[in-house]
DNA sequence: AGGAAGTTGGGCCACCCGGCCCATTCTCAC
DNA sequence: GTGAGAATGGGCCGGGTGGCCCAACTTCCT
């Protein structure tokens, strides 16, 4: 018997995939609509395996995995996303994921991923990818054994630059997110400025898609 | 025996959706992907409801419901979004949409809904309504009866200006899209103004989020 | 101890952007 | 046929934006 945990912030899916669960035998021991939730709920109904969404409230999946993944190294985390972006699949398996599905997928691939990760595959990115392969083409890059994750992308943003991406997300000028932070405006710009580096954007606008698209940014 | 068509870009939505419309009685007579295939399977299977996701490629829920609406007036459709807004529950319905739900609604609802619209209710406004009363507090006015469907909005975005903002979403600038366009950097100024406008963003990252909220505009 | 990375801040500058006026043409509906 | 709305274009201007330099300080890891 296997117990599994679903975060998703969209009822329908957990319901969704609830049921998909169950009938191939698996036990939902309870369902969190958002990050913060499923890392408290993990700790609290110790599951076998988590399915976990990337766009969520309060704290996103990537993060939840993250530190799910530093509280208990050994617990699967299949990550679910809306959108199939290179760069979010590494950042998935780099936070911890042992598995990376689109929402595109079907049930059953989801379902066979989920047995197949709590069966316990160590090498959690070939995995991913090995079932990823039976429906589309091999991705990319195979990564060699052991714990090092390949140096291929820089790394994502840091809290800071998150904090005020997700400022000129919900609105806020250059100058309005410095007087909420109570930093200089120039710091604002040489921040974005990295933020721009970093998602290879060339304005706040492509940088804000660029993190909606990620997920580490909320849409209000 | 009521007979459904489910339109959709996430496949796993689409399977949980049919599992539940068939527990419940209905046939699913086939799943559309994007907004144009939806509006084909219509003319060729001949549904007597649709579900339609608002955020599809090729050709938007809203859009297609648009058309669905044109072409068989008393066809129902339900219009699930992923995000609960104000102006595109109000878009929707003025599309055409019979009822209108969120992703955040629970499978019952879903399926209560499609079954509520298919017996055929005549006010579609007052009905997505006092459905979702159950489960939250009373959204907001009630429009009187008839056809007027209320001057709440202006409206939403003309053709020249949903492509001129799809553009900037696509990363062009003004010039750029200008260029592409054959038209005069100013004109298009002049558009992204009058889009500010509809939109109530102050710049071109806020009527660009705003658009996909609104669901009107694809993300690359 | 030393280096890497994150956060804070500066100056400078060209250019883009948005706000506010305006006019013309075309089409469509009333 | 008149008027409303869409699409095209103009000028002007102030302020915001992004590019490209640089520096200081802190924290953390090695």
């Amino acid at each position: 018997m296997t117990t599994v945990l679903i975060a998703d912030d969209h009822q329908l899916l957990r319901q969704a995939l609830r049921r998909a669960m169950e009938d191939a035998g698996l036990v939902v021991l309870g369902e969190a609509g958002d990050g913060a939730e499923a890392v408290q709920l993990v700790d609290q109904l110790r599951p076998e395996l988590v399915i976990m969404d990337v766009t969520m409230p309060v704290l996103g999946g990537i993060e939840a995995t993250r530190r799910l993944h530093a509280a208990h190294p050994d617990l699967p985390i299949v990550v679910l996303t809306m959108h199939d972006e290179e760069a979010l699949r590494e950042e998935a398996l780099r936070a911890g994921a042992s598995a990376f599905l689109t929402k595109d997928s079907s049930m059953q691939e989801v379902v066979a991923t989920a047995i197949a990760t709590a069966a316990g595959e160590a090498l959690s990115a070939e995995l991913a990818s090995s079932i990823l392969t039976e429906f589309k083409a091999a991705p990319a890059a195979a990564a060699g054994p052991g714990a090092a994750v390949a140096p291929v992308e820089p790394s994502p943003l840091t809290p800071r630059e998150e904090q005020i991406l997700q400022l000129i997300a919900d609105g806020y000028s250059t100058s309005e997110v410095a007087a909420r932070l109570f930093i200089s405006g120039k710091t604002v710009k040489n921040h974005l400025a990295s933020i721009y580096d970093k998602l290879d954007a060339r304005d706040r606008t492509q940088a804000v898609l660029s993190a909606v698209r990620i997920g580490i940014i909320r849409l209000n």
